[in-house]
DNA sequence: CATATCACG
DNA sequence: ACGTACGTGATATGA
């Protein structure tokens, strides 16, 4: 029998604590709770317990609780947002069928005692999880103490049996409360003896080894004569301290073990509680089937759904015509796709596959590409790229539910079917035909309905169905299209780099006077702040920073220094970029980036394998990559790019006459916001005015503090202050702005574009306050961000469309934020570059005008202006 | 698998 | 007393 007993609050405070706030749709605060759950999966594994118990305070703040604020800091004023998972926690247990003890006028600590016994007593052995130092005074005969600590910003178990107690304080179990008694513990409330530490009292027990010893003789101890005064005077409160530091092993609690004994789990309802709680992952890691629909999405589960049953695909192709419209799954089946075509028989949801080399595939194909049809889909820039594949043009795509899923709610972890099944409650249909559909193809169509529902009561069918779908078809055509490199030079830059790396690592091996890894943080941290004792600037979670800013102000302090600095730029060029590139080449000589349109928070896209949305520019050397990114033999590239375009937003959706009349003189905006917040004449503004004026534009943009401005242009934290002030003066709507973004997001719960894109803002109800104004942060940042990325998009889809009317040749094929680079032949590039401007200013009409400036080059390098 | 660092807008 | 600007992705180290 091996019986495995958690302290509950102790465990959920720490996953309460250990992990970011997580919550679901509906605003349920989830992080301790899986957190918890993490943490009970590996304690059981380790442990292999058949008795689990988890035990809970139940003790009403007594006098000895209120003596101090600080009791067992965060118990008594437990956040609202762990509050709320304490009574799900312990549902959860019971479903999965480990029992929940509490008592009330008893902590956790006595029942872990208790039951640690118990179990002893019946001839097992026990293993304590808990948090809390105090439970090691229980370890022994059987008992082991697994302590949870957090090391270094990480969660840690550490497994205290006998002789690892022995080991650390050199104490048995037992003698650990007598050390308590003489030192006492601020945190618990315990007094100890007055002038007694922790050095005192470990010196005293190893010497005395009981607090009975060292009072039975005290008059004869050899010890300091001021020492015996201090233990004398604390005499009593030693005693009363050994008491309240006693955990009580017989507190009136079930003590038969056959209570503990690990039940079933209870699938179902575990199954509904935690769909609900969208534990998806954690499911998966207990085993709970997944189909099952929640409680609240069965209450609104529509009329009974159809039978489907799997019919020809001439059926469903004939089917789809007559109605013209039908649902559309791309499966892969090894390298092979499978398209799933469902449509409507009435009395019967009709479903087919279609595999490549049948009439009835091309057919479908046709289908896909034929505009009348109207289609709905999941992940339809993957259905794009098929058809590109076969050189048609998909077309009719009117729902996507990934992308449906994503307006909804972009800061869900995946958009995958299934997952949006479970949410909504929908199970796969009882099927005439069972065990032949993939469980995607059966909730696809009724996954779209309830989505379609959504995205109509939020506004978002525009931004949908105008934006994100035909942007998705962009973004198909972009992958495939690819960006020519040179390879062989980027390998020749790359050896060049290389020999210039040996050289300084050469170098810095002899100044420093040993070998190690200059990419290790940490030996370099060593090597600067120990070892060549340079001051240590800022700290990290894991040591002493050694990041480009903090390199930088010990540039003087060090030849080394320097050297490292360039260091780092060289092999971030080589690692990275080079070898990174190297490795990404097709055979066709070009990369083929993957554009991900459900990623970020604020509605851009992002870039990845490789990401070429970081690709170097800031400094020469690294700008010299660029050179290899090229144009076609005979074709250039034009490169076209928003000028200030977040900035030009703000100034639209504030409204602010003073910014917007700043854009309209179509002058320099840095230096005419410089002339404004310094209040000097345009044309006597300095350069150094000119780049704090941009840096306080750039602050506003992202919710700015004046700490963060005062560090990031090096002035004092009252002048940066007042730059922060002038700007909000003179942009006094901008001010006002702000202040609304914030409070609509507190009422609505979500910050949202012009465009009807919304991301949530949970954290502005966070009680933490470093977590509530990231959330005003993001308030802020969001619409501004989000906006600017909803009208590249819509840009987008502008200039693909026109290429493609016109008969031109020239192919979008990147994207950078503000930036779009389409690849023309040469006798195209007048046309595609007036196409680029003029879809791109057209792309959103503003209270001020959208500039877009647009260069040519035969490399990225020469067209980027 | 998390952390530190650094590349971009 | 704490932690400090918004949004990304790739690489290397080290538990």
């Amino acid at each position: 029998m091996r019986l495995l007993v958690i302290d509950g609050n102790s465990i959920l405070n720490r996953a309460f604590y250990g992990i970011k706030l997580l919550t679901t749709k509906d605003g349920q605060y989830t992080n301790a709770l899986v957190g918890f759950l993490n943490i009970y999966l590996k304690l059981r594994e380790q442990t292999q317990p058949d008795h689990v118990a988890v035990a809970f305070d139940r003790k009403a703040p007594t006098f000895r609780h209120q003596m101090y604020d600080g009791y067992k800091a965060g118990r008594k004023g437990m956040p609202e947002e762990l509050a709320q998972q304490l009574p799900v926690i312990k549902e959860l247990l019971e479903l999965m069928g480990i029992t929940v003890v509490e008592k009330d006028g008893y902590e956790a600590d006595d029942i872990l005692g208790t039951l640690s016994l118990a179990a002893v007593e019946q001839a097992g052995d026990c293993f304590i999880a808990t948090g809390d130092r105090d439970a090691l005074q229980l370890v022994g005969n059987g008992v082991t103490v697994l302590l949870a600590a957090t090391k270094m910003g990480r969660p840690d178990t550490t497994a205290y049996d006998v002789s690892a107690i022995q080991e650390k304080y050199g104490l048995t179990p037992g003698q650990l409360i007598d050390l308590k008694a003489l030192m006492g513990d601020s945190s618990d409330n315990i007094p100890g003896v007055p002038g007694v530490g922790e050095k005192t009292a470990l010196e005293l027990m190893h010497r005395f080894h009981s607090l009975d010893e060292i009072y039975g003789g005290l008059e004869n101890l050899d010890i300091r004569d001021s020492l015996r005064a201090k233990l004398a005077a604390g005499k009593e409160s030693a005693f009363l301290s050994r008491r309240l530091g006693t955990i009580d092993r017989h507190a009136p609690v079930e003590t038969d073990m056959g209570m503990y004994i690990l039940r079933p789990m209870r699938g179902e309802e575990l199954s509904r509680l935690m769909g609900r709680l969208e534990m998806f992952k954690l499911m998966e890691k207990l085993g709970v089937d997944q189909s099952l629909p929640t409680p609240e999405m069965e209450a609104n589960q529509e009329a009974p759904a159809k039978k489907a049953a799997m019919v020809s695909p001439a059926e469903v192709l004939k089917r789809a015509k007559i109605l013209a419209k039908a649902d559309v799954l791309l499966l892969r089946e090894g390298n092979q796709p499978a398209l799933w075509g469902i449509a409507d028989g009435g009395d019967r949801i009709l479903a087919s596959v279609f595999r490549p080399g049948t009439g009835e595939y091309s057919q479908f194909l046709a289908l896909l590409a034929d505009p009348a049809v109207d289609k709905r889909t999941h992940d339809s820039k993957a259905l794009d790229a098929l058809l590109l594949e076969e050189g048609r043009q998909a077309a009719g795509i009117h729902m996507d539910a990934a992308l449906a899923a994503y307006l909804l709610n972009p800061l869900a972890s995946g958009y995958e079917l299934t997952r949006l099944a479970q949410e909504y409650g929908i199970t796969a249909l009882e099927t005439a035909d069972e065990g032949e559909f993939p469980a995607e193809a059966l909730l696809l169509s009724r996954v779209c309905d309830r989505m379609e529902q959504e995205i109509g009561e939020k506004q978002q069918g525009d931004l949908l169905r105008e934006i994100e779908i035909p942007l998705a078809g962009v973004l198909a055509h972009m992958e495939r299209e690819g960006f020519a490199v040179d390879g062989p030079a980027i390998g020749e830059f790359g050896n060049v780099l290389e020999s210039r790396i040996v050289d300084i690592q050469r170098q810095i091996t002899q100044m420093v006077g040993y070998e190690f890894n200059l990419n290790s943080p940490k030996q370099l941290a060593t090597a600067l702040f120990e070892d060549l004792g340079l001051p240590a600037k800022k700290k990290t979670k894991t040591g002493y920073s050694t990041n480009a800013e903090v390199l930088e102000s010990l540039r003087d302090a060090h030849p080394v220094v320097g050297m490292l600095l360039d260091y780092r730029t060289l092999s971030k060029l080589k690692s990275t970029y080079c070898d990174g590139l190297l490795k990404v080449i097709g055979p066709d000589g070009r990369i083929h980036s993957s554009f991900n349109q459900t990623e970020t928070r604020t509605g851009r896209i992002s870039s990845t394998e490789p990401n070429l949305q970081n690709i170097p520019v800031r400094q020469e050397l690294g700008r010299e990559l660029r050179r290899f990114f090229r144009a076609r033999e005979g074709w250039v590239l034009c490169d076209a790019d928003y000028s200030q375009i977040e900035l030009r937003v703000l100034a639209h959706m504030s409204g602010d006459p003073t910014m917007i009349e700043a854009f309209n003189s179509e002058e320099d905006i840095h230096r005419i916001t410089a002339s404004q917040v310094f209040g000097v004449p345009e044309d006597l503004v300095t350069p150094l005015m000119r780049s704090r004026a941009k840096a306080v534009n750039f602050g506003i943009v992202y919710g700015i503090g004046a700490h963060s401005l005062s560090q990031d242009i090096h002035v004092s934290y009252g002048e940066a202050k007042q730059y922060i002030e002038g700007y909000l003066h003179h942009y006094s709507a901008v001010a006002g702005f702000m202040e609304r973004m914030i409070e609509t997001a507190k009422e609505t719960g979500y910050a949202e574009t012009l465009f009807h894109r919304r991301r949530p803002l949970p954290e502005l109800k966070a009680s933490n306050g470093v977590t509530r104004s990231f959330g005003e942060r993001v308030a802020r940042n969001m619409p501004i961000q989000g906006t600017a990325a909803d009208i590249i998009k819509i840009a987008m889809v502008r200039v693909h469309r026109r290429l493609l009317e016109e008969k031109l040749e020239a192919r979008l094929i990147l994207q950078v934020h503000d930036e779009l680079i389409v690849e023309a032949p040469e006798n195209e590039a007048k046309r595609a570059c007036a196409i680029l401007k003029e879809e791109m200013e057209a792309a959103a009409s503003l209270r001020v005008k959208l500039a877009v400036d647009v260069h040519t080059g035969t490399t990225w390098y020469d067209a980027k202006g």
